[in-house]
DNA sequence: TTTTTTCTGTGCCGCCCATCACATGTTTGG
DNA sequence: CCAAACATGTGATGGGCGGCACAGAAAAAA
């Protein structure tokens, strides 16, 4: 089935189309479900498409060759997914996984190459998309280069939090401690070890699927190695 | 002194360019000289430019909080950098200095941003290039995430090898052990313990400056763990 | 609901690698 | 060409984190 202009409007690299140019493209796209841990996008597939999340989550992974996950990013509703084949036509660069039940529009690469040569617009967007990459991967790099697990986490949590209108950051939907673990090169059990100090000095407070940063001046000091990370 | 022509005719990059473009542009570019260890790009610094490397070799690295420095890539002649900045505008992510006396042509970002969106076939070449760079480091943060030291040392010395006419591929010029340290998240020593092993076994030959990959299939089997590192 | 799967918490053990300290080679620049 | 700076080689030590094993909690499926 086709895609919804409403659902449609909701992606903001779309914004800058005309309607003429959306009805078109809601019938080139087709919406899927996937089920919790279901492969969105194989490295390895034939077919390569841009991918829109519509409801749900998903995470960026790759394996190593000993089996081993390695965590990339998350993809929240509203956001796309998959741009980098359709820029350099190469095979993808990694999976993606549901990390939640989730629905994704796709439209095929080919005719996403076509309107984002059509449009300078789409195509700014999409080099600032591809920049701004960059910078994540890179930062991600850095975090990498931490020798402190505790650290890592503190430097992930912060990197995964919004800030709230009244109050303090938040982390939402909080990510499984193996799904963090495999962002920070850490054991799950480091993660949850270092959850369990967190907690204990009240440095975090979870309540339900969200992670409260109660004191996200003291997260930042562990983060850039100000302060020794909390003991037992 | 504003850069001659003929120093311009070696970057790919400016290839697509007629000769009319290039003479105004060759006025507007600058010729430095960096001394080993410079700093060749700052982070920090409050004028952003797209460098061209002409001559010597250029490391790509930044700090942890704790001073520990990170390495990132490597630039050789021919190559630009700081592209980054000249596409989306914001303060560059790392820091660039000379892994060797180098001497680089330099270009202000806004001329480099004019440049490009003057010009197509520019616009796509550093859309690909930066594609290539989001891949690039996602491969290094791929390497990272293998446990073995000696692993992400054979996995590193791969990606920095280039395929030989005939004969194998070599690794040229050598980077010091802690260059090659800070990217692979290793101390110093272990790495240079494991190129004791390397050479111990004829893996690796070292001359002068060029590292030969004698037995570049074992090496592969290092690095995608079929099998284990050698012992002492 | 009940059942099953997934997620989280925790103790114990072992080993691997960062760190320190210093010796010896090798470049580089004056 | 000499001296100083830098790069490489090597031993000893200890802590930290990964891995295993299993228990209990929570969430999803039936």
């Amino acid at each position: 089935m086709p895609v919804s202009l409403q659902l449609l409007a909701q992606f903001p690299l779309l914004h800058p189309l005309p309607r003429e140019a959306l009805e078109p493209l809601s019938a080139q796209m087709r919406l899927r479900s996937f089920a919790r841990r279901a492969m969105v996008m194989s490295k390895d597939s034939p077919t390569q498409e841009l991918g829109f999340l519509v409801e749900g989550r998903l995470q960026g992974v790759d394996f190593t060759v000993d089996g081993r996950s390695v965590g990339l990013y998350f993809v929240d509703p509203g956001d796309y997914f998959g741009e980098l084949s359709v820029v350099d036509g190469m095979p993808g660069s990694e999976f993606v996984v549901a990390a939640a039940r989730s629905t994704v529009a796709v439209l095929e690469a080919r005719a996403a190459r076509d309107l984002i040569s059509m449009n300078p617009q789409l195509a700014s967007a999409v080099m600032a998309r591809l920049a701004q990459r960059v910078r994540a991967v890179m930062a991600q790099r850095m975090l990498l280069s931490l020798v402190n697990p505790f650290q890592r986490l503190s430097v992930q949590l912060l990197q995964l939090s919004h800030a709230n209108a009244a109050g303090p950051a938040t982390v939402d939907p909080v990510p499984t401690h193996q799904e963090l673990a495999i962002m920070i090169n850490a054991s799950r059990e480091t993660v949850t070890r270092a959850f369990q100090l967190l907690f204990l000095n009240n440095i975090l407070v979870r309540e339900g699927n969200t992670l409260t940063l109660v004191r996200e001046d003291y997260l930042k000091s562990i983060a850039d190695g100000r302060v020794d990370p909390p003991r037992a």
